[in-house]
DNA sequence: TTAACATATAAACATTTTTTGATTTGATTG
DNA sequence: CAATCAAATCAAAAAATGTTTATATGTTAA
């Protein structure tokens, strides 16, 4: 019961929700993520921690860098954030994805990745 | 979001999802629910409360009652409830289910309802 | 190997949620 | 209408979460 709980509790933040938001456009790392949602690094360390430890992100450590991306091997778990994904509209986003997207371009001249 | 978040919360309790796993079972009103979940009054209206601003729960009033039950009117929240209740194995409910039966019985013998 | 960078962790603090005990409200019954 | 019962509400205490600032860890690159 605990571990559905976590699964919930995870999902009640919307800061985490906007995490999620951001990972359906693929994988990111902490430092991206800290650009995008525009905070600071331990409070975004803080929320993947969360989200990790609920199953719903993995992450994936490559030199300096961690990237997270959604955790799709749980079919409950992939339900529920495709659903509630669903339930917010891109507009609660506008100012992140514009940032994302500055972000990824930047990206492409390479840095991380 | 704040209503998604809303949900979430509301299922990120065990309390509440013992709450939902009883209101599975039917209607009933709040004394029984003290009754069956074995503590405080205070503490089930407040988590009666949580689960109605969430959308969960509806209450119907009668006389000196107030029954609570599944408010099934969205379908979102209806899979929401449908698919964390299965989650739950019945064992975590051994106990409350059979102070319900108990306070069941008791009830075809007249009392409120 | 030192400097710089990415991320995690820790401790202190702030905020939110939950619990408790007392009280209130509303309805029924004697 | 006084007594009783069900339920809600409130204030204060307790517990859990989230934020911040500072620091630690691990990696890469100069």
């Amino acid at each position: 019961m605990q571990e559905l709980i976590s699964v919930f509790k995870a999902l009640s933040d919307e800061t985490r929700l906007k995490m999620l938001k951001v990972f359906q456009k693929g994988e990111i790392c902490v430092c991206d993520l800290v650009s995008v949602l525009d905070t600071s690094q331990p409070r975004i360390s803080f929320h993947l921690n969360v989200l990790k430890e609920a199953g719903l992100i993995k992450d994936r450590k490559q030199g300096k860098w961690v990237h997270y991306s959604i955790d799709d091997s749980d079919m409950f778990r992939r339900f529920l954030v495709l659903s509630a994904m669903e339930k917010i509209p891109d507009g609660a986003m506008t100012e992140d994805f514009s940032r994302l997207k500055k972000v990824l371009t930047v990206k492409n001249k390479s840095r991380c990745g």
